[in-house]
DNA sequence: AACGCTTACAACCGCATATCC
DNA sequence: CGGATATGCGGTTGTAAGCGT
């Protein structure tokens, strides 16, 4: 046995909410509350609208501290730095604006801001040939979540344009499923167990752990680079890296002796010595960092599309 | 004034996950 | 435990207002 139906969808009214509708709702939720149960909440409120309408009428719209109007410039920098880091992940991005909703801030966003923000960028630069589509920033749309391999059509696409580094240690781990945040944007050209400070290489590898056919992503270089070649704070990235890993390597149940078995492993960090990390803390983003960042992932968008993905490879190919 | 286009925003739809029976 | 519904989320659509011609 489940619940009983919804609503009476033909006996529901669609469509914007009148005054009238509004005040039988703001009445009845401040006097009554929500009870927990929207399906059940129209009908006690004396309105012919589905629950589902109800309870984004009220989120949206009629919720007490519910800010309408102008963005600051200091929310568009949070929307604009999470957005670069996250995606559009609208609802823990509003979890950050207090009085903003996610309906409000991706309308916000697809309206004005993105426009906005990418209005120096109005052109998508060609990636280069021997640069990752991905390179840098790894799409939202790619991963459900932050902590998620890309999808099988992607690795394999990510398969035909970089060497691979196998970690032979990790082979036998069958269960890999996340990958920290810092790892995913990392900018070494390969990832390192044994760190070796120093060390700079001028290729532009990226390094995976290549398990049956999937690939997990453990480095990235960047297609926003420093050109003055500095290489500020890539050993501290690099120990970051490393850190992530082990903490990694904790998260998913690997054995401490296996952890050093890994560690002990002769890969070494290795960064392009052009390449700048960005930075973990989305919130620290320079504006620059963003633009291409957002940059750098709507125009990646086009090579989502898995259909286009042999395409793509057939092109760096 | 009328028309068409653009913009902004509210609301809906479909999907994934959580929860209930 | 499994099936069915409830909830929450992100993408998309509908529509009214504003603006230019």
């Amino acid at each position: 046995m489940g619940r009983a139906p919804c609503c009476d969808k033909a006996n529901v009214k669609k469509g914007p909410w009148s005054p009238e509708e509004d005040a039988k709702l703001k009445e009845y939720i401040e006097k009554s509350g929500t009870g927990g149960n929207w399906i059940a909440l129209p009908q006690k409120a004396g309105l012919r609208r589905c629950g589902k309408s109800c309870r984004l009428r009220w989120l949206n719209y009629l919720r007490p501290n519910i800010k309408h109007g102008d963005f600051t410039d200091d929310e568009d920098s949070i929307i604009c730095s999470l957005f670069a880091s996250i995606g559009s992940r609208w609802s823990i991005i509003a979890a950050q604006l207090p009085g903003r909703t996610d309906n409000d801030i991706k309308n916000y966003w697809n309206t004005k801001l993105k426009k906005k923000i990418m209005g120096s960028h109005k052109k998508c630069h060609q990636p280069s040939p021997y640069a990752s589509p991905y390179s840098g920033f790894e799409p939202a749309s790619l991963t459900s979540s932050p902590f998620s391999a890309p999808s099988p059509s992607i690795s394999s696409a990510y398969h035909n344009y970089h060497t691979t580094t196998q970690f032979r240690s990790l082979s036998r781990y069958e269960t890999f499923s996340s990958t920290p945040p810092s790892l995913l944007n990392a900018n070494c050209s390969s990832i390192s167990t044994g760190f070796q400070e120093g060390q700079h290489m001028g290729g532009s590898m990226h390094s995976y752990l290549v398990q049956d056919s999937s690939l997990l992503r453990f480095g990235g270089e960047a297609s926003c680079s420093s050109s003055d070649g500095s290489s500020t704070n890539q050993n501290s990235y690099g120990k970051e890296v490393e850190h992530d890993l082990q903490n990694y390597l904790c998260s998913t149940g690997v054995d401490h002796e296996d952890q050093k078995i890994i560690f002990n492993s002769d890969v070494t960090i290795e960064y392009a010595d052009h390449q700048k990390p960005y930075s973990e803390n989305p919130l620290d983003y320079s504006l620059e960092e963003i633009k291409q960042l957002i940059s750098t992932n709507l125009c990646n968008n086009f090579f989502v599309d898995e259909n286009k993905t042999d395409e793509k490879v057939a092109y760096y190919n």
